[in-house]
DNA sequence: TCTGGGGTCCTAAAACGA
DNA sequence: TCTGTCGTTTTAGGACCC
């Protein structure tokens, strides 16, 4: 589902499985157009031709076949746009039970390969296979095994990148598209990264590509013969250092399976602009009912409640607040978010989207709570507990506050 | 063209506390 | 007691990723 259309590298014949893949054992696996892969699963009669997964009057395109890309049409594209481009294209709605589904088995294929496994999202992730190599061949090789196995057992294509680094694996990974696979060599790290323009880099986005413009840079050779100092002035200290060693090739960061969360969340956009106060404040519940309940599945509670208001034209606030103690409580959530949208003193203002996020995370369980004065022993942390335990009987949403019933 | 929802990280300024 | 000031935390916004 990368975002960008990587331009395959010019290299001679491509490198392969017969390349010297001697110290790459970083692997990126990505699944190719993840999504609309999965729905065909269901719709093998599409097979071929172009279908769009997303949905909406307001939505955007999820994933797209490459049928479908071969109009232009690509992920985060609005719905509206992806229509008129493709007037041909089959639109699906998205079915993300089974994307975790088939993600989940994707992930487990990984980890009977190795322990040290990544996720990035549903559809990629990083391996290291250097502890593996003994037992199953070179990278190259155990890239290939884990391209077959995906596709026999999960029934979708993938592709994989084999590289040193992280950062030039995901890259790989990225040019062998689709269903292919690329190794960069360690001795040919800096000469594949350097023909590549500066958008390829991992963190150079539009803004990014722009400022680099304004210093002449256009590829990724241009920024690693410019001096650290002027990336820095021009980009600002972490962005100039970063883009600079990454020009090089240098990428310190290791593959570690386990990577903590550091925020919850959820937001909705209205299918139509709101001005009702009432509306948002039950909205609001809903939202800090979503991001709570999934913290207290996952065990973590946050002292940060953050309020995210995006306004019919879409400039965007947002408005948080620290808490005493952290929770995992929808009433305490509810209730922070809720006054800070209060705060805003906005006079019927036509509202796009609300949400509601948690950070600060650390285990609930080592996060005591202070009983606060006159609060009941029993109280909505128990209240919590017991939705919770319902909901995972009667399925999600069960039980759910009164406010919220009205609406079906 | 008219822009989702889940996140991460960085920067800068304000607020805080010793 | 009054002021700096200096480091840390909080807050807000923005860029970026999939």
């Amino acid at each position: 589902m990368s975002r960008r259309q990587l331009h395959r590298p010019e290299a001679p014949g491509g490198w392969g499985l017969d390349d010297d893949d001697t110290g790459c054992t970083v692997l990126h696996v990505d699944m190719d157009a993840f999504y609309a892969s999965v729905e065909l699963l269901r719709r093998p009669d599409l097979v071929g031709t172009p279908v769009v997964v997303g949905g909406g009057d307001r939505g955007v395109v999820l994933s797209a076949t490459y049928e479908a890309r071969r109009f232009g049409v690509h992920a985060a594209m609005p719905m509206a746009r992806a229509r008129r481009l493709c007037p041909t294209a089959t639109v699906l709605v998205p079915h993300h039970e089974d994307y975790a589904r088939i993600s989940a088995g994707v992930m487990e294929v990984f980890r009977s390969v190795t322990p040290v496994v990544e996720p990035l999202s549903l559809d990629e992730a990083f391996l290291d296979v250097s502890g593996t190599v003994r037992r199953l061949g070179s990278p190259a090789r155990i890239g290939q095994l884990l391209r077959d196995r995906v596709a026999d057992e999960q029934g979708i294509t993938c592709s994989v990148g084999v590289a040193s680094t992280k950062f030039v694996a995901k890259l790989a990974s990225g040019g062998a598209k689709p269903d292919g696979l690329l190794v960069v060599p360690h001795a040919q790290t800096v000469s594949f990264l350097h023909a590549l323009p500066v958008g390829a880099l991992w963190g150079v986005g539009d803004k990014t590509e722009e400022a680099l413009g304004r210093l002449g840079l256009r590829t990724v050779a241009d920024i690693a013969h410019t001096p650290l100092t002027t990336l820095v002035r021009g980009l600002g200290e972490a962005t100039g250092r970063h883009l600079h060693a990454l020009a090089w090739g240098r990428d310190e960061r290791r593959v570690v399976a386990t990577v903590p969360e550091r925020s919850i969340g959820s937001e909705e956009t209205f299918a139509r602009d709101v001005d009702d106060p009432r509306h948002v404040h039950r909205e609001l519940l809903r939202l800090a009912e979503r991001t709570a309940s999934r913290a207290r599945a996952q065990g973590v509670a946050g002292r940060t409640v953050v309020l995210k208001v995006r306004f019919a034209d879409f400039t965007t606030i947002t408005r948080s607040r620290t808490l005493r103690e952290r929770t995992d409580v929808t009433r305490e959530i509810h209730a922070t978010a809720r006054d800070l949208f209060d705060g805003l003193g906005l006079q019927r203002a036509r509202l796009r989207l609300v949400g509601v996020r948690l950070e600060g995370l650390a285990d609930s369980a080592t996060s005591p709570r202070q009983l606060v004065l006159g609060e009941r022993a029993h109280g909505w942390r128990e209240a919590d507990g017991a939705v919770d335990r319902a909901g995972a009987r009667f399925g999600a949403g069960s039980v759910r506050p009164a406010t919220l019933l009205r609406r079906g």
